[in-house]
DNA sequence: CTGTTAGCGCGTTCAA
DNA sequence: TTGAACGCGCTAACAG
């Protein structure tokens, strides 16, 4: 009602923003600014009547939310920092997808970090991105650098591992068998009657998911009894020209080959359209198989055999896990294996 | 020197946190505060020798900046938003990521936002990330509600808007000039000698700039006495199967079509595989031309014909030009027309 | 259900 | 070059 308080601002503000504040609004509506808070964050905390007059303040001010403000007062935003090792392969970007549109969906915008496979870049990345006081945060692999273990342990707050699966994670962990998923693709290849396969990757000193299938692809292979160690890679990024030169590579070493375990679709797409060229029939000459069941791979003449990782709802599951620690319902499974699907075509 | 100060803490603090705060590194190097701030932000600002305490005490404690708290004292974070129109179509992906890594790499962070081609959830998206006090802004596309552009325009931080070329941008712009990659395809096609033309898209009622490109298209095929207006849509995501679709459904309607002007690589692709199931022959039967080029162009058989655009490189200097006006440099230019370049190729 | 008070952890401003 | 004080805008905590 009175005017003459000493002006709260001793000295000029500090920003020449004109922003409407949460104050402006409770002015306007004749209530505290606490109030004002409540009618937004927690509505049913206020009585239909205020939340009434303070929902129209808001919109006749157009008043936005400082949420900066807000995150430093509760000591946390609503921003996921999602921390990926690239955002050229195209599998980790349908994972952020289902990642981003859950997390949109619930209220929360995700922060996007990419470390270039390198754990160091991981490290201080999540450094950093901590600063933001962030809900919760999602990132790949089970392997890190020690002490961006030991930080996000004592963090106290909602962590997803993505992509692989496998004992020690920090707090949940979403993803796939790579070890099993290698398996499932050999034994598809030793019961098509296939015996002397080759596996071929590129870029698998950083990508140690590759490897993982490789494991499981040779120890299949070794427990049938065949040549178990056929292994041919470069160390480029995955392309189609890429599957082109290592699939050209490995006919000129081994013309005997009669089957191709690929690291992933890509890689099979580029040999599929290079043999294509060649006059090489499929699976007539060669057989080829791979990994992570791309829609490209149904279009290929061969269609492509391939074992099938459901990305998005691999994003979309990290998501949801997230969400239900962050709304304090019971955290059904800390780990979730997403599966895959060995889906057998005409290139088998 | 006396610790008897009545304990800044009247009641316990409000989170159990036990974060180290910039309070306590200046404690153990025997500074202020503010000096630690200084060190940190501004470090030439500071005596190298207290700059050293304080580094070491940083170390020693493992400090890590609240960006919030700091991004409220300074109003404004190291984040920019960025807003895409979805995440499943592989050209905002590309672009992306040319703005993550260029921003990544100068210290920002990338806040993901997508609208679904919706200009209202743009809107509030966009309103709500502003509540971040981002450092600047980057959207896609010069369309938008009124309500966003005045809000930005008054907002007085940069801001870039990508994809698309044309006269009233808010701040900056980077982009394609649509229509004139629409006819330069049209031309080309004109120039081989075909004459009955059609234009195949999807999705073309969200995407317009798939329409302008349709429109430029139509202007040069009018400008030759041809055909003009030949157009083949379904409001389907775009995908393999559904360029795949679009060419069956143009073929049976107009046989007698010699040319197809795709709205992107990924229809082309998928019409393509289908041709060559099928015994089609390309150019002979009918030529195919597209938008974009993806990488999977140039393995298709026949190659694809296609106006290709530097995506990644747009992303890059769409960060580069916020980063410039962020660090105060001379804005070059508030607009940069990223071109595209026609490769001509066997399908056309 | 509503209001009061007191910070959240920093950087700006002003003074030395 | 260093420091003291103040407040950014909001919400947690504690009354009423």
């Amino acid at each position: 009602m009175a005017k003459e308080k000493p002006s709260p601002r001793g000295r000029r503000r500090h920003h020449g923003d004109n922003r409407v504040t949460i104050d402006d609004v409770a002015k306007e509506a004749g209530v505290a600014p606490i109030t004002v808070s409540r009618a937004l964050n927690t509505p049913d905390k206020v009585s239909s009547k205020l939340r009434a007059r303070v929902d129209q303040a808001v919109t006749s001010l157009g008043y936005v939310p400082n949420l900066i403000a807000g995150g430093l007062a509760s000591a946390g935003t609503r921003v996921i920092p999602v921390v990926v090792p690239s955002l050229s392969i195209l599998t980790f970007i349908e994972v952020v997808h289902g990642i981003q549109q859950t997390l949109e969906d619930a209220g929360y915008q995700v922060l996007l970090g990419s470390t270039d496979f390198d754990l160091d870049r991981e490290t201080s990345l999540i450094d950093s991105v901590l600063g933001y006081s962030p809900s919760g945060v999602i990132l790949t692999g089970l392997k890190h650098n020690d002490s961006t273990v030991q930080r996000l342990k004592t963090w106290g707050r909602p962590v997803v591992e993505i992509m692989e699966l496998g004992l020690p994670c920090i707090d949940m962990n979403v993803g796939v068998d790579n070890p099993r998923a290698g398996a499932c693709m050999a034994q598809h290849l030793l019961d098509r009657g296939y015996r002397r396969i080759a596996f071929l990757g590129v870029g698998m000193a950083r990508d140690y998911r590759a490897r993982q299938r490789f494991e499981g692809h040779r120890e299949v292979l070794a427990a049938a009894g065949v040549e178990s160690d056929l292994l041919f890679t470069s160390e480029e990024p995955s392309s189609y020209a890429a599957g082109r030169r290592v699939f050209l590579e490995a006919l000129a070493a081994r013309p005997d080959l009669d089957a191709l375990h690929f690291a992933n679709d890509n890689l099979a797409a580029g040999a599929i359209l290079e043999a294509n060229r060649q006059g090489i029939r499929m699976p007539d000459d060669i057989a080829m198989g791979s990994y992570l069941g791309l829609s490209l791979g149904e279009h290929l003449s061969p269609t492509l055999t391939t074992v099938s990782v459901p990305r998005f709802e691999m994003g979309v599951e990290a998501a949801k896990l997230l969400l239900e620690r962050l709304e304090g319902r019971p955290p059904s499974q800390p780990r979730i294996d997403i599966g895959y699907r060995l889906i057998a075509r005409e290139s088998t």
